[in-house]
DNA sequence: ACAGTTGCGTTAACGGTGTTAACATAACGT
DNA sequence: ACGTTATGTTAACACCGTTAACGCAACTGT
């Protein structure tokens, strides 16, 4: 048939389809995690964190419960990856509204609405992120966090500011802090409760973060 | 015997006994509501919400699973009135605080200190109180909130500072609301991850007030 | 081409959860 | 003394995460 791959020599052939199917199956393998992290993502959102159940994900991916635990070490190895990637997007996210603006305040200002945006468009995924597993993430030391991209991103905005001496009295990790403090309070107000509406949330971010601003500029 | 009594009509003194066993039934039903409370009480602090178990309670009460369904609708209501008892003592606490000082800037730095201070001291109950069961207590729209004890000592300092105009911009409930955001943003971290030690927590809490109140007076 | 190994998915089972239903028993009211 | 009410029990249901044992197909080396 083929009359180049007939020259070659048949341990040769015997080799690449060899190395084809391991590739084959490591990409099948590849792909059926992609899509039970898909589903198991699904009903993070719809159903909440607190009723996310690893036998329902495989259900609907169509699997018996113990099948995923080839995949995953467990139920928090699984959410934890859910999570990973979450939070690859909010720091690209923060980073985008970084760069919206060019003066440090802008960025501040910018930054801490599209924190709060995240949580109102990502609840569950929020909740699990910074309220139930902030270990899946970012950590619990002071030193996980120190290494966190989104962190970052604020803490060299808060940097940023500080060079242009409107930060007061107070160290820039104690700024960042007390900036992250503020805006996580109220990402926190709206996953768990909702008093506003999502632009009155939106509206008393702003707020929150003039107030913080001008505080730290006259403190 | 007792001639006094003997000299009664039987009727009445079989009255009083009637009574008296109903108020003695009552008075047992009542104390073993407690210590059911006071045993859950004390695994959720010991064990933290997630944990919290109603079969366990009843195991340390010494009785089976189904029989606290007598004394409370499900485990949500056991919660929920353990729940209550700690809003009650959350309220006090910020009131005195909030007596501790009579110019607004000291009531509301006291009252900030001693938010953070409860969520160190029982991090398990103000996760259930405000991060994972909000409606067991304070509600979860803004009227609730508006009627609760603690929220109300918060707004009335926020209002006597207003009325020194020291607030800026802001109305009195949006003032409320950014500085409640703050310290519960704190809370939060204290419960959820151990960044800092307790007392290094206190001290960003004052530098959160301070920045606060000085944005609120210069904004 | 055949034998052995490896990977995948299954069922069965364990210990745990909250909750409901049916039943026993003791105390109470008439 | 009898019927009723309150209190507590056991059994059972429907879930949950997780481990162990097994069947089976595919792949590997000879």
């Amino acid at each position: 048939m083929d009359s180049d791959a007939a020259e070659l020599p048949a341990a040769k052939r015997a080799d690449r389809v060899r190395a084809r199917s391991a590739a084959r199956r490591e990409a099948e393998r590849l792909q059926l995690r992609e899509t039970v992290l898909r589903i198991a993502e699904r009903q993070l959102v719809a159903h909440g964190y607190e009723r996310f159940s690893l036998r329902e994900v495989a259900e609907e991916a169509g699997y018996s419960p113990t099948a995923l635990y080839r995949y995953f070490a467990d139920r928090d190895a699984l959410l934890a990856e859910v999570c990973s990637r979450y939070f690859a997007q909010f720091g690209d996210v923060l980073q985008a509204a970084d760069r919206s603006a060019t003066d440090p305040r802008g960025r501040l200002m910018a930054q801490a609405q599209a924190y709060v945006q995240f949580a109102i468009d990502h609840p569950a995924v929020y909740r699990l992120m910074f309220l139930e597993r902030p270990e899946m993430g970012m950590g619990l030391t002071i030193d996980d966090v120190a290494s966190d991209a989104g962190f970052n991103v604020l803490a060299e905005a808060v940097g940023a500011l500080a060079a242009t001496g409107e930060i007061g009295s107070l160290d820039v990790l104690s700024a960042t802090m007390v900036l992250w403090s503020g805006v996580h309070g109220l990402a926190a107000m709206v996953v768990t409760m909702n008093l506003l509406p999502p632009d009155q949330y939106l509206a008393m971010t702003r707020a929150l973060s003039t107030t913080m601003l001008a505080g730290l500029q006259h403190g």
